[in-house]
DNA sequence: CTGGATCCTGTAAGATACTG
DNA sequence: CAGTATCTTACAGGATCCAG
């Protein structure tokens, strides 16, 4: 029995805790928009396309609570917020190119359509 | 743009494809058992902790259509089938091995409980 | 033994409008 | 600029019972 218990949810194997971080529709355009600076909100919000406000805060939230990402607070006027890539959203990169390239390796003989 | 569509449905990243093919609670489990050898219904359903009747049917549905698994029916009696991964189901298994290997190095950072 | 059929619920996610 | 607040919808997944 490998069970184990997080934050008050059972998890079954090692590869669910590890979707738990960056599952979902969003978590993974952000960490990569992340991947070579920090980005403002805004920044994020443009560059990852079709999120609403709703998904990217919420998104970010649960990113920082699982310290993924971190958050940096400048009180100037107008506001300014930097998100950054903590050390586990780092090391989340590799997992994500090679999620990536699998995909890549499926499209290739899958029948697509493109818009 | 490089938004696709494939079977009826909007993919926004290769990514997003990927998981579509392994994502959700019960397809990653399901291949792993799938990993040496193939098994049929009843020893799959022995091997992974948890899962119902109406999940094993429905994921196992999904991976054919997707073609993940292959599936070969006995015309025995009692009756007999055998799941077995395909080519494409194979490809999965490194990316699922390095999804495990980042959630065990996210486990040694967290707070976890054992039941 | 290998599934199917139904009903139900929780949560992710979308739409839309508003605010310090 | 950087979020909030509601309302609503879609679907994964659970529970239970049934069948060739």
């Amino acid at each position: 029995m490998k069970d184990f218990i997080h934050q008050n949810k059972v998890y079954y194997s090692p590869v669910e805790f590890a979707m738990a971080h960056i599952g979902g529709v969003w978590k993974i355009p952000i960490i990569v928009s992340l991947r070579t600076s920090g980005l403002r909100y805004g920044e994020l919000k443009d560059r990852i396309a079709h999120i609403s406000d709703k998904m990217l805060i919420t998104q970010l939230r649960e990113l920082e609570e699982k310290g993924m990402v971190s958050r940096t607070i400048y009180r100037e006027k107008p506001p300014r917020v930097d998100y950054q890539l903590s050390e586990k959203g780092i090391q989340a990169l590799p997992v994500i190119d090679l999620l990536a390239s699998y995909g890549q390796v499926l499209m290739q003989t899958a029948d697509i359509k493109y818009k």
